[in-house]
DNA sequence: ATGGATATTTCAATCGTTTGAATAAGTAGA
DNA sequence: TCTACTTATTCAAACGATTGAAATATCCAT
């Protein structure tokens, strides 16, 4: 059975498309009464209106593409959520892509979204991407481009960002605060810019408190458990007492490599992690981390599409991070 | 500036839009010369096909709808990825709709997909939703319908599940295999179908040892951890010494109450739960839990909806799950 | 009745692409 | 030279909804 359209509509009651059309959107040049008997007939029929032809009539689509990595990652599906609830609320639908860490598949993400005709787009990068050609087809297309967490500064758009450098540095201080003295950092990989922000973090921290920062208690390789394990080993026969990781696996290899050692967490070695990923506050002893607010920097992002008239080509948000203490850190109990 | 369109380009060559058309989309009906002439010059004019257009002309789009309750939880967010890798390379685009556990919600979200005239929804449902008119419409609507997880059996179309039974079944051998003798459960909610289909598995598994199910140490209430602490305080005063939990949560629980009462795991108490949570490898000790295959699930049902051509309109794959042994459950360190 | 304002509906073009049928041009065989 | 067949292109009608302008219908005051 072939799907009803508003012209079947029309036909059963005697009217044109035009007046159909017009009464199922609520016109107020339709009189009431033919109204409700078109909102009865198109109900009678299974009526199902066919959006891809109101949005080719329209020139845009009700729909915003968000890109991500992986959207099966805590962070990213978090940031999705946060978008949705917000762009779902204002009417728009929602069509997601996720590159795989791969460059050529963002490319073909942005593509696709295009071809879709979305009215926004919505990217955080994938790893391997370093060249923006694909953002600058999405500029000329005018649709509004939000990137969010891994961003590129030299686009003109909006940048929705974690305020790695303050949560850096509120976790240093954390450390420095419970007393620890010899404090380094697993700081993941300076090619991406919320690491070497972090990294900051952590050194104007020490600085501030009158403690030298110590090249040789700062790694910049690791992000997985195995690498923390292993740089922390090194940096425990260094003497170190304490460490800020920008990620939390790396922070769990650490703690890792300082149970073997028989040192006592939090009296003897103390860690602050990064992400908040959601094992941190179920292990024992539980990890400190730092926060990220993925559902938030979705919403954020979400709102900056909205609100985005095109007013404001190159403006930046960025999203606090909350240190979340936890055993792994508070050598006082009682302390704040 | 307006966006090219292949009329545009039609001009600019001397040539109509059925050419363009024919040439972009490689036809044979097309001169090499044309094609080649035709892309330089698309590609010139800076062209995106308007694949709304298209879609409308050719009646379906290539798109197909997911449904989940929250697209941030672990097993949902898996079950996407995995759809969306096996949908992206068959050249579907992927909307995703989140109905946070809401069915009006729910029923929106079928309806908006409706509009966006999808080719297949696949869908995991609301826990609130019982009612299911809001599916005979998509079914009426000749879009292919596939369920996961969360399924009503009373509608004719493919249904993706986990094989709970087995499941609960294979773990539950495993504790008597390790020798516990008092083995209780957290059994989840009877409401759903998959916690009852856990529990039979768990009393089969009993049963086929010749061991008794004792009623007072199967509780019906549970999926959260504080609860899971509650319940298995009562069951360890009942003499139990190991637990089957029907969630990850509730068994870890379990395992603080244990740990209070100063029992060694896996020693004098074991457990395991279920979901694989990512935590429960992390912790110390590890917790056994059977594992879903939420990717793999995802997977499954995007190849269901790509070979469903109506030829078997009631259909269920089972998706196996795998008992993932560790430290909370293995008490004969060499055993298998 | 009649002019005029207002309410309601119809007309007709349009969005950009696709596709069956028609046409034109070129080639081969008789 | 004529028919038969390829090959390449154009024509024209869709797909379903929207929208400005034009056309009617309705109502009111004179």
């Amino acid at each position: 059975m072939r799907k009803a359209t508003i012209t079947d509509i029309a036909k059963e009651l005697n009217l044109t498309p035009s007046t159909v059309s017009r009464a199922l959107c609520g016109s107020s040049l339709v009189k009431q009464e033919t109204k409700e008997a078109v909102e009865a007939k198109a109900k009678d029929m299974g009526y199902v209106r066919n959006v891809m032809a109101s949005n080719l009539r329209k020139g845009v689509a009700q729909t915003v593409g968000i890109i991500v990595p992986r959207i099966n990652r805590q962070f990213f599906s978090n940031v999705i959520s946060g978008a949705e609830s917000v762009l779902n609320d204002a009417g728009y639908n929602v069509l997601i892509c996720q590159t795989q860490e791969r460059y050529e598949k963002e490319v073909y993400a942005i593509d696709t979204l295009l071809w879709n005709q979305v009215a926004g787009i919505i990217i955080s990068h994938s790893i391997e991407t370093s060249d923006t050609s694909h953002l600058s087809k999405a500029l000329n297309s005018n649709v509004r481009l939000i990137q969010f967490d891994r961003v590129f500064y030299n686009i003109p758009d909006v940048k929705v960002v974690n305020d790695n450098y303050h949560g850096a540095y509120t976790a240093t201080k954390h450390l420095i605060d419970n007393g620890y003295t010899r404090i380094g950092t697993l700081a993941g990989y300076m090619t991406s810019a919320q690491y070497r922000e972090r990294l900051e973090g952590y050194k104007r921290a020490l600085l501030d408190a009158g403690m030298e920062v110590d090249e040789r208690l700062i790694f910049k390789d690791t992000i997985i458990r195995e690498t923390g394990y292993a740089r922390a080993k090194e940096a425990l026969d260094l003497g170190c007492d304490a460490m800020y990781s920008a990620g939390d696996f790396s922070a769990l290899g650490a703690m890792q490599a300082a149970k073997e050692k028989g040192l006592k967490i939090p009296d003897d070695f103390g860690i602050v992690g990064t992400a908040n990923e959601n094992f941190t506050e179920l292990m024992t002893p539980s990890m400190s981390s730092i926060s990220l607010k993925p559902y938030q920097m979705g919403k954020a992002a979400a709102q900056a599409f909205l609100n985005d008239d095109g007013s404001n080509p190159d403006s930046m948000i960025t999203i606090e991070m909350e240190l979340m203490k936890r055993e792994s850190s508070n050598r006082h109990k009682g302390s704040k």
